[in-house]
RNA sequence: GUGGACGUAGUUCAACUGGUUAGAGCGCCAGGUUGUGGUCCUGGAUGUUGCGGGUUCGAGUCCCGUCGCCCACCCCA
């Protein structure tokens, strides 16, 4: 890493170079195959949104929004005088996705569900650690207008498998229900009661969280407070009937796909707009932030947002924390072939390779004039299976060398394309 | 926003309690008889020790500041 650099990127956000590149695109790819398996299609939302969606999507009171937003500030006149503050960078998808849904009118034009997966960057202004950058990536899914215990176990089952198959080593879902408008006040003023008569077994942090918000409280590690928390009122006892029966549900639903998520009544979600079932997905491979992937059921977002009444659940996934437990693959070479041309001339060569790469061979070729040893050692390097040697004296005539077996053949330039793709197809 | 650690060749790291021309592995480059890689052998290049200041006869080593990076807290994917 150059020090002192004037040009320097920004913080937390980082540079990603085709060896790595090629990590997010398997990744995507599979993303993509399972997500349109179940129905959901792209959307691409803006980067870029009123500060005002997420004011009131996500939560006022949320870190996301108090602290964590990139302003961008607006040149409209009408701005006004919050302009700095008009529009933000996203920090998170599901609530561009919801407005996009009301603001389009989906629901007219196309009744009934709609599913939608996304794909891209989001920013936060955080403090970057292990796992956690200031632009990252996020894949997700969004399950739009349907009630049923069965989607949520849907939208849980894909992004099971989708981490499945990503082969990252011990993962563990957690699940829980922050019921619903029916029973979570109940709740949260229970919780709260058990709070305020523990105040004093309470870090300062914790006795802020009772008063403002009694749900964090879980989140805290202070061993102290976590031994009082052992004894706190568990949510799932306070669920009323329906969202009770909702999650037995979901439960089922997920059983039958061989699904079994570990009931954690201690998880919670950091963003306003949850209801009834939440979950997570933990690894105990990453570092503090051990989050791979969360999400869970958002009934009232779109109507929060003056959208018709439409239940929903969905999920998001840090891909960055998922390269993180990507088990190493051997790298793909980059060429079929490499040509070994010491030169002086190349202008030869570099017309019947352009020719050669237009039938689809991956060709490499390079114009600084070295020894045949030294251009030999380039070609191993880059994994390419053949070895094309031009020589000054026959330049009609072609060496072409098997670079595992070693065998040599000589040949014509217009029968290399067959020769080699011939050979792995 | 808070706390802690770190910053020496491309890279990973070394340099006793401050002491002379800052070293090694890997990588890179070149050779190993006149155009053929991977192994092996030989040789070679590369650092204003992040930056600025201070202490000292003397600083990569100590002190202060600054920038950067990392880890953790907060919070979160």
């Amino acid at each position: 890493m150059k020090q002192n650099y004037p040009y320097r990127g920004v913080k937390g956000m980082k540079d990603v170079f085709p060896a790595e590149a090629r990590h997010y695109r398997r990744l995507e790819d599979r993303a993509r195959r399972l997500l349109e398996s179940c129905g959901c299609g792209e959307i691409r939302t803006p980067l870029v949104e009123h500060t005002v969606l997420f004011e009131r999507g996500v939560g006022q009171g949320t870190d996301i929004v108090n602290k964590e937003m990139f302003y961008v500030p607006a040149k409209d006149e009408e701005a006004g005088p919050d302009a700095l503050r008009r529009m933000v960078l996203r920090p998170e998808a599901t609530a561009s996705v919801a407005r996009a849904y009301v603001e389009n009118e989906i629901d007219k034009t196309a009744p009934g569900v709609q599913r939608y997966f996304y794909l891209g960057p989001m920013f936060r202004y955080e403090r970057p650690q292990k796992g956690r950058l200031r632009q990252f990536t996020q894949i997700g899914a969004e399950f739009l207008g349907s009630p049923s215990p069965g989607t949520d176990a849907e939208a849980i089952g894909v992004l099971w498998d989708f981490l499945q198959g990503l082969f990252l080593g011990d993962l563990t879902l957690l699940l829980n229900s922050v019921g619903c408008p029916a029973c979570r006040p109940d709740y949260l003023t229970a919780l709260q009661a058990f709070a305020r008569t523990r105040v004093a077994s309470l870090c300062e942090d914790c006795r802020a969280r009772a008063e403002k918000n009694p749900l964090r409280l879980f989140d805290c590690k202070q061993p102290g407070c976590r031994t009082v928390m052992a004894g706190a009122p568990n949510i799932q006892d306070h669920l009323c009937h329906d969202c009770r029966a909702h999650q037995a549900q979901v439960l089922d639903f997920l059983q039958r796909i061989g699904v079994t998520p570990h009931l954690e009544h201690r998880l919670m979600r950091g963003l306003d707009y949850y209801t009834r079932t939440v979950f997570e997905v933990v690894s105990q491979n990453l570092g503090a932030q051990n989050a791979v992937a969360a999400g869970g059921r958002y009934d009232n977002l779109i109507a929060e947002l003056e959208g018709p009444a439409t239940p929903a659940v969905g999920w998001s996934a840090g891909v960055e924390r998922l390269l993180e437990l990507l088990p190493e693959t051997a790298p793909e070479p980059w060429f079929d072939v490499f040509v070994v041309d010491p030169g002086p001339d190349l202008a030869a060569t570099f017309a019947q390779v352009t020719q050669l790469r237009r039938q689809g061979v991956r060709v490499g070729l390079e114009f600084e004039a070295r020894s045949v040893k030294a251009l030999m050692k380039r070609a191993d390097k880059t994994g390419a299976r053949f070895t094309l040697f031009v020589a000054a004296d026959h330049p009609a005539q072609v060496q072409l060398k098997d670079m595992t077996s070693g065998e040599q053949t000589g040949l014509a330039w217009d029968q290399v394309a067959v020769r080699v793709l011939g050979k792995h197809e």
